[in-house]
DNA sequence: CGATGAGTGGTGCCT
DNA sequence: AGGCACCGCTCATCG
């Protein structure tokens, strides 16, 4: 990884348009080729461009300007370095491990689907990331008079959720057997006004118990 | 803005739970208290902090491993430094200017705005940022019979834009004179899928013109 | 490779 | 400060 401190100006084109005035901040490369300028506040770069395959192109003005310039097909981010401070290279672990995540929705399914009662009394499990024309519904289950149950899985539930379920209602209506399909939205969060909504479209609502975490065991 | 290369691992409890295992990563702490860890790949830090408001606290353990604890009110995340590498220290611009941005969504709305004719003949532009119950719509048009033209605009529209659409018009029609409002997807790109389900459901998508960038003027 | 949705999303804007 | 939607989102996964 090389860590280079400059003064520097960028101007990026593809996606959007930016343009970032010159001052002294800080450009990474990365062993995969990834490109990131960073000034001295937040976690995220101000301008960036992933590895793999672009193309670099360097340029020397009369001033002693260097311009380097990086370019794929869809996108182009020019980096002009005005006056360089600084200019190191560190090796770091190539395959280093990755970062173990816990508490992820997708926990949160897993539990649910071992927990199905949580959702209702007498409710069984039948699928999880169950697939419609609309999407995978997160978890399927069926109440104690058989009917389907579409549960949508949320650690913050906002007013997408609402739609999401619906989305996943009509598309598993369609289905024989499945015309009396109820929706529901299990979340350990549930935004006011995403309650507001989901109690007008007869959506349910289940806030997960905090101690879910608890007997993941 | 300091740079850290070292052998080091991290436990974050917080929004969430992250473990990473010990490897020669890079670490950052920025002027404003940021701090973030980073592999030799991608864009994201793998673990961060953002500055503000945190204690933090140094231990040494026997076996010389330096531990610094950031915790706040809510989150808390442990870096283990086990061998340091390299320790050095930048000085960037406090108050370098900002990123300027161009082409977002927001500057589309402006010029459909002031191009209603985009969206089909005879439209004219009635608000912006419309507010209903279930969000604002984005912009609100009437077309030549007086009828209400809800637009959601989009620069990618996906397949949210369709219960976007769809949540918008079924608040603004429970008011009066807007019974028969029409719902349309505005986007510079419309994903086919996404595309599919417009269909299905009666609303009209329309592909933003690639120039529309160029009379901005 | 595109499509899809999660995220410790971040970040700005508005209430 | 909280809610809400956008982002050059980035990233992993799945077809």
């Amino acid at each position: 990884m090389r860590v280079i401190i400059a003064e520097l100006s960028v101007v990026y084109t593809g996606r959007g348009d930016t343009y970032l005035p010159p001052a002294v901040r800080a450009l990474f490369l990365k062993g995969d080729g990834a490109v990131s300028i960073h000034d001295d506040a937040g976690n995220k770069p101000l301008n960036y461009m992933n590895g793999g395959k672009y193309e670099m192109t360097e340029r020397e003005l009369e001033d002693g300007t260097l311009h380097w310039s990086f370019d794929t097909r869809q996108e182009s981010i020019q980096v002009s370095l005005h006056r360089i401070l600084s200019d190191t290279a560190h090796e770091l672990d190539a395959d280093a491990p990755r970062l173990e995540r816990d508490g992820t929705e997708h926990q949160l399914q897993e539990w649910l689907a071992a927990h199905p009662e949580a959702i209702g009394p007498g409710h069984t499990f039948v699928a999880r990331e169950y697939a419609t024309g609309a999407g995978p519904v997160d978890i399927l289950l069926m109440d104690e008079d058989g009917t389907p149950v579409v549960v949508e899985v949320k650690r913050t539930a906002m007013l997408g959720a609402c739609d999401q379920v619906g989305r996943y209602l009509t598309a598993v209506r369609e289905q024989p057997g499945f015309e009396e399909a109820v929706g529901v939205i299990a979340a350990l969060d549930i935004r006011p006004k995403t309650q507001a909504l989901a109690d007008k479209r007869g959506v349910r609502t289940v806030t997960l118990p905090a101690y879910w975490r608890e007997d993941r065991a």
